[in-house]
RNA sequence: GGCCCGUUGGUCAAUCGGUUAAGACGCCUCCCUUUCACGGAGGAAUGAGGGGUUCGAUUCCCCUACGGGCUACCA
């Protein structure tokens, strides 16, 4: 188990929740990295003030936890390439934009933003209804390149604001390879001069992709399909500043579509659709708005990070139930798929169900015990050891076992009396009244007694017990739920189970 | 509009030129169970369209259609 140089990053931008997509790309990051015994890379984007938001960083880092994919190094662990926020890296940014502009890569541009708008004013048209700053305005820009040296040395002690943007070169094909899609070629006269640097002084994100992964000695870039249009001026400033020999393999992910119509899963098709889209609840420190998460709706890590992981790929075997441990073995970069898949709750429930009926139950204990004591139900473990193995099955998500374990604590609100009204009669009546009786007596409180009881009771009535078991099971757990009705009498108690009883036949008779 | 990526059942998907085109979710039927769930047995449902290449295309190539992404001093 020798560790390998491989290096991978996640390098999210803190600006709010942690999407389904982001978590993927952090998943797949995770499992390339462990399964070449690399090391794995959180490093934080925070290069636009405007969209910061505070909280969102250690947001993602819990995140990351609960999915038990934590990185090895991050801005929470340091190691040897911090700092690991690119705000803290701000310094290092501009020599290169500098070093870019004396090899003739890049220039100085100090056009307003008022000048770019009327530029893509002017230019716009019906055939080009989105001007670029390319090679072709260049030059009527007001720019290094436009500007005389004189101008430009004024401007800049003037302090003035300017960007840096690349220079794209002419009619050159630029191919990457990509390690999901094969050779994709690129005509450089279609791609415009992108800002490097900013007015502000800190990169923009194609600056400080490729400055940051030279400098994380990163080998492999994995990120979203997004960013696969743009991939010509990263591979471009890889070679401009003279790092061409290091630079990592590339990957680009498909993206995770809406369930229903067409584009890109966004936080409001949850909302929309009801569903979580984000890994754990999320507050809005702005707006104090809180979006749901898969967490705190009741999935568990190994189901959300299992789901996840079949979204866009697959072993090849047919297998779909993976822990992390096998996800990590039977990993393959290249099995990843080339087209976005339909975001599925229905199936993401299912891998829950799949992960509670396999848990064991102190793995499933303390997450109950915590959801019940927010539902003002205080059980103790002994109690709930017995009891989870008897309903987990019936359980999709955590916050179900409310439901399904509530009435063993509390005596049913709502009685579906109407399930055995219809049904009711004197003979059942009676058969109750004597069963309880015989329940009163009974000297030791066991499921077979408790079951033998009421068979030989039901056989004395002339009442087939079938047609008894449904109006005891409204009675003691309100609906048609549930596991075995002597069971969860055996459960509740004597007390409980006469009181419950008695309660029904009161509301019957009414 | 331009550029780039993609396209197997409703959804996730296997196949890497020759299959009755797997499997899973969901749906339906039945069995188990006089509850619900689990489990079991079945069922309906798929290669976007058109050209090639080939003895043979879901698979390779081209075109079209459709879907998506990008086209910011956002990532």
């Amino acid at each position: 188990m020798t560790a390998s140089n491989i290096r991978v990053r996640f390098a999210p931008s803190p600006t709010g929740g942690l999407h389904l997509g982001g978590v993927r790309t952090a998943l797949f990051n995770y499992l390339f990295a462990k399964k070449n015994k690399g090391t794995f890379v959180l490093r934080i984007e925070d290069t636009d003030q405007g969209r910061f938001v505070p909280g969102a960083e250690q947001y993602i880092v819990d995140c990351l936890a609960w999915c038990g994919i934590s990185p090895d190094e991050g801005p929470h662990k340091e190691g040897n390439y911090g700092p690991y926020r690119q705000s803290e890296r701000k310094s290092s940014y501009r020599e290169y934009a500098e070093m870019l502009i004396e090899k003739g890569f890049a220039y100085y541009a100090f056009d307003t933003p008022e000048e770019l708008e009327k530029m893509r004013e002017t230019f716009r048209s019906e055939t080009n209804p989105s001007p670029q700053y390319d090679g072709k305005i260049r030059m009527k820009m007001n720019n290094s390149l436009t500007l005389s040296k004189e101008r430009v040395d004024e401007l800049l002690e003037l302090g003035t604001p300017h960007v840096v943007r690349i220079k794209m070169p002419g009619a050159t094909e630029i191919i990457l390879r990509d390690m999901i899609r094969g050779e994709i070629a690129f005509n450089t006269d279609l791609v415009d001069d992108k800002v490097l640097l900013k007015a502000d002084g800190m990169p923009t994100y194609h600056l400080a992709v490729v400055v940051d992964d030279h400098a994380m000695d990163i080998t492999h870039a994995f990120r979203g399909e997004e960013w696969l249009p743009s991939a010509p001026v990263h591979l471009l400033l890889w070679d401009y500043l003279g790092w061409k020999n290091s630079m990592p393999e590339w990957a680009h992910f498909p993206l995770i579509l809406k369930p229903d119509g067409q584009g890109k899963l966004s936080k409001r098709d949850g909302d929309r659709l009801g569903f979580p889209v984000f890994a754990m609840d999320w507050k809005d420190p702005k707006s104090d708005e809180l979006t749901r998460g898969f967490k705190e709706m009741g999935f568990l890590p190994e189901a959300f990070i299992n789901m996840l992981a079949m979204l866009g790929w697959n072993d090849g075997t047919g297998e779909e139930i993976f822990g992390l441990d096998q996800l990590v073995e039977r990993f393959s970069i290249e099995r990843i798929h080339k087209g976005g898949a339909k975001f599925d709750f229905e199936k993401a429930k299912w891998f829950n169900q799949e992960w509670i009926k396999r848990s064991e139950t102190t793995r499933l204990l303390p997450l109950v015990k915590e959801i019940l004591n927010k539902n003002g139900i205080h059980a103790n473990d002994e109690v709930l050891e017995r009891l989870i193995p008897m309903v987990k099955e019936r359980c999709q998500l955590i916050n179900d076992f409310i439901p399904q374990l509530s009435y063993f604590f509390k005596d049913p609100v709502e009685i579906d009396i109407e399930a055995v009204q219809s049904k009711w009669d004197q003979k059942k009546h009676s058969f109750f009244m004597d069963w309880i009786a015989t329940l009163d007596a009974m000297e030791s409180w066991e499921m077979a007694n408790i079951e033998s009881a009421f068979k030989e009771a039901s056989a004395l009535a002339g009442i087939k017990p079938g047609e008894l078991q449904l109006p005891l099971r409204i009675m003691l757990v309100g609906a048609k739920f549930g596991p075995t009705v002597f069971d969860i009498a055996h459960q509740i108690g004597k007390q409980a189970t006469t009181r419950r009883i008695e309660n029904s036949l009161k509301l019957l008779a009414q």
